[in-house]
RNA sequence: CGGGGUGUAGCGCAGUCCGGUUAGCGCACCUGUUUUGGGAACAGGGGGCCGCAAGUUCGAAUCUUGCUACCCCGACCA
């Protein structure tokens, strides 16, 4: 029988304050996790009962569509890594170390490397394709700053699933019958979630698709038009070339006195101008060649676009800018300079913009793009923002919505494959590189996010499929042995209906236990005590709803109806 | 990595400015009695390297310096 004692409900009245988000309070004060280290957690009893919960909706569903489990090491090689080209990519926040014989290591913070190493020392005919392996797994990915729990932390628990093909169209089936098989876990959670375009990142690849759970506090933004059935993370979504040719008569450009503006916001309150008719400028470095960026001074660049736009690229430094343009940041402008300029679309909005001299405490005004610029390249360059035209149907425009991202999945194609010179015989007798997928969720973070969607001000709430236990059976009367007897026949009743429960058998007075069985969100609670003895009756009390019913307990069987 | 803040009992905090009995409070914990349908009452009790180290001083939780851990904000956009 689980009780209280045995199952380790740990309790804790106040959080710490270092706990800012609900779902990290609330999993604090029940008990179900513990912190370490900075974003490192011990996932403790009734955690990890609601862990295996979610593992296990995870599991069915990826067996349901044909993927095989596997447990893949956690410490890894560093020569994998550098197979792949990621061992010098990756950054720091692959956490590295060596053994003690000097060999380089390091902890896994994705797994693309090991399972293209595994895969192909076992797959070498197109006859074995296709083929989804998956494990669920901790992680370990020294972020810059964890916070929020388990929402973002440095330890995590992952499932990250990987496919393997002979043909673009095998990817396209699998990733779509992936997509599928998330959207039945998260419902199975009671979670809603959006399922949202976005930009592949460190991973590599060329397509992908992130799930997102709606919510304040999450991290990342997304563009949204609901009509024009658009959904895209904001660091993805593309912004549109408006189109406008202008037909006034801009004087020619002119180099005015403009001391102390380095700044836009500087350049705006001298002139008395706005942000949207200023143009800012950003020298790059690719391969150590200078680039110039353009776009309107009221809008931010798109990193990830860039490096699409160019490939790997790195800001200039000070000293980079006075060597090429003669000046110091605040002043670069694309006039006058041989460096090859990118010109945002956003540029085509205004008829002229002011924009710096590449000479320090001078602007240039009346600058027209098209005409002035006539080197520079039009591209998409800008982080799309709510308001923006939706791509998908530029007569309406988009909002932004805050999302906690749960799950991500990705066309890798054959960038592993490749790099890693991991092939296979097709049917014509050719060796090619498998072309792959690859398919991840975040484990606690879904949990914490199902969190934020499902509490109330006594604590948490939890979807059945997700709670640690179905039901908890409150004796108010520990010390009056004629309950026991009771207790053991509802005890087996319900464990005989399919349902886990657990006894509150504390000593502790009636109200401790109300408050610590709502805290910890179990479905339905079963309340055990004098009245019992007294009438005849136990009663059924539904967390969600609070709505009480009483049952004879010579009549047990009527309780299964009441439990569903 | 830059800026700010905090480390005192298991948890939450006061005390630090202005050095001076035995370092306090609430919760939790232990013993006993009475309680027992929404965080019980009374009585008694235990628990501290005041983050670590060095320094100043007759004397340091308190002052100085260094280190460390944790939290918050920001992070190449000129």
């Amino acid at each position: 029988m689980h009780t209280y004692t045995n199952a380790f409900v740990v309790t804790v009245k106040e959080s710490p304050n270092d706990a800012e988000l609900v779902s990290h309070q609330l999993m604090i004060r029940a008990g179900l996790i513990k912190k370490m280290a900075a974003g490192v957690y011990t996932i403790l009893p009734m955690g990890h009962r609601v862990f295996q919960k979610m593992i296990q909706i995870i599991r069915d569903e990826m067996n349901a569509i044909g993927s095989a489990e596997c447990t893949l090491p956690v410490t890894i090689p560093a020569d994998l890594w550098k197979k792949s080209g990621r061992w010098d990519k990756y950054g720091r926040e692959l956490l590295r170390f060596v053994d003690r014989h000097d060999r380089p290591f390091c902890l896994g913070p994705t797994h693309e490397e090991v399972i293209t190493d595994v895969v192909s020392a076992y797959v070498t005919s197109y006859k074995q394709l296709p083929m989804t392996l998956y494990q669920i797994h901790t992680k370990f990915r020294d972020e810059i700053r964890p916070r929020f729990g388990v929402m973002r932390s440095r330890e995590f628990i992952m499932k990250d699933a990987y496919s393997f093909h002979d043909s673009a169209e095998s990817l396209d089936a699998t990733y779509a019958a992936m997509q599928q098989a998330y959207h039945r876990i998260f419902e199975r959670c009671g979670l809603t979630v959006v399922a949202a375009q976005a930009d592949s990142g460190a991973i590599g690849g060329n397509e992908s698709v992130e799930f997102l759970v709606v919510a304040a506090c999450g991290e990342d933004s997304v563009l949204v038009n609901t009509e024009a059935g658009f959904v895209a993370n904001s660091e993805a979504c593309p912004t549109l070339d408006p189109g406008i040719v202008h037909h006034v008569s801009v004087p020619p450009y002119a180099m005015i006195h403009t001391p102390n503006c380095p700044r836009i916001t500087d350049i705006c309150a001298y002139r008395g101008i706005q942000p949207n008719v200023c143009l800012k400028s950003i020298l790059i470095m690719v391969n150590d060649a200078p680039i110039m960026l353009c776009l309107p001074g009221d809008r931010d660049i798109n990193e990830a676009k860039i490096q699409r736009l160019v490939g790997a690229f790195r800001w200039a430094t000070s000293a980079e800018l006075t060597h090429y343009l003669g000046c110091s940041p605040g002043y670069v402008g694309p006039l006058n300079t041989e460096i090859p300029v990118w010109l945002d679309y956003g540029l085509k909005t205004q008829p002229h913009y002011t924009c710096g001299a590449n000479q320090d405490d001078h602007h240039v005004v009346n600058v027209s793009p098209d005409r002035d610029i006539p080197h520079g390249q039009w591209a998409d360059l800008k982080m799309a923002i709510a308001g923006d035209p939706c791509p998908s149907d530029p007569s309406v425009t988009v909002s932004a919505l805050r999302g906690i991202e749960v799950g991500h999945v990705f066309k890798l194609g054959t960038t592993y494959s490749q790099a890693m010179d991991a092939t296979f015989t097709n049917a014509t007798g050719t060796r090619m590189p498998f072309i792959m997928g690859c398919y991840g969720i975040g484990v606690g973070r879904t949990v914490a996010a199902c969190i934020e969607q499902c509490h109330d001000d006594n604590g948490l709430c939890w979807p059945a499929a997700l709670a640690p236990f179905h039901v908890v059976i409150l004796n108010l009367c520990p010390k009056n042995t004629d309950l026991d007897p009771i207790i053991q026949r509802l005890v087996a009743a319900i464990e005989s209906w399919g349902y886990d429960v657990i006894v509150d058998n504390r000593p502790d007075s009636p109200g401790v236990k109300f408050n610590d069985a709502d805290l910890l969100g179990f479905p339905y609670q079963i309340i055990v005590g004098r009245k019992t003895l007294d009438s005849g009756h136990i009663e059924r009390k539904c967390r969600k709803t609070g709505e009480t019913i009483g049952v004879s307990v010579t009549q047990m069987d009527v309780l299964k109806s009441y439990l569903n």
